[in-house]
DNA sequence: CAATAAATGAGAATAAGTCTCATTTAAAAG
DNA sequence: CTTTTAAATGAGACTTATTCTCATTTATTG
């Protein structure tokens, strides 16, 4: 009966987070399995796109210790399943990047901070590509990742924002 | 005779700088003409390009204190010719950007920590605009601004190369 | 050139992130 | 299912980056 409990649950997460819970996670690069890089890994999932350092400090509080925490998200950089960028406000935001995850973009709001992923067109990916072969040419730069960013406010009606 | 020599020093200042010394920057801005301001000012307009904050530190040193220097950098933001950034090793980096700048975006190189200006096609520029306006929509947001950012390395042969 | 408001320097205070080390925990082997 | 051992953790000290405080100096204005 536990067993099928046990089961029961990790499907759950399993269809919640596209074939990935916490522990998988860790197991599938070789990163041993412990309680604050699941608690990490789940804050982070649950989330689902970008987050200031301290809102996760926020929901981790009394459960990690602050230093575990840096070095837990240092482990997850260190496998490359974490982003790490610096908001227009100079906050720390880091975004969980699981190898599914589609290449995407940032917009920022400068009146309520949100971070909202962004796609953009494959047209324009490929336009950018074309560029940065130019660049590269131009440079003698071997280029092996770019990133948009985009800065703004959000309206009254937006339902991303926090407000 | 001295007149003269003023005369002469400050026309050099000018053609280099095109039209701008540090104390016209000032004075256009309504910014009181002082000492620290001038050497940051002309620490930035020699430089030309993107500057980390380590490098800027090390060259105004025993000539301006550590907090002036945050407090004459904040001044440039708020009458906005100063651009702060983030590098990948997350250094703060900073830019001169007075008014007649071309808008640019900026290539870091991971093995040296070079950062270099570059600007992309107009027909690049028109395309991104054309991307925002749909983000724009999307998100209900108003965009007023967007930076590239490409990542990689330079090669042996490159001339920017600090290394 | 005198008066006054603004800017500065020096160092204290705060904040963000790293490091140390004693203790705990996970993984592997028997 | 224990034992062993290397790895990870927690607590707090430490470091570094940035801001703040306040007495002194400087720029601006009349």
């Amino acid at each position: 009966m536990r067993i099928i409990l046990i089961y029961f649950y990790n499907s759950i997460c399993y269809t919640q987070n596209m074939g990935k819970n916490s522990e998988q996670i860790l197991s599938d690069h070789n990163v041993s399995i412990t309680n604050p890089r699941i608690l990490v890994l789940e804050a982070l999932l649950e989330n689902k796109g970008p987050i200031t350092l301290d809102e996760l400090q926020a929901i981790l509080k009394n459960k990690v210790a602050k230093s575990t925490l840096y070095r837990v998200l240092n482990d997850l950089k260190k496998i490359d399943i974490l982003d790490e960028f610096t908001s227009p406000e100079n906050q720390t935001v880091i975004e969980l990047v699981l190898e599914d995850r589609a290449h995407h973009h940032h917009l920022f709001c400068s009146d309520c901070g949100e971070i909202i992923d962004v796609e953009l067109s494959n047209e324009f990916e490929n336009f950018l590509d074309l560029e940065i072969k130019k660049i590269e040419e131009k440079f003698k730069f071997k280029i092996s990742d770019h990133r948009v960013e985009m800065f703004g406010k959000c309206t009254d009606q937006c339902e991303n924002c926090k407000r």
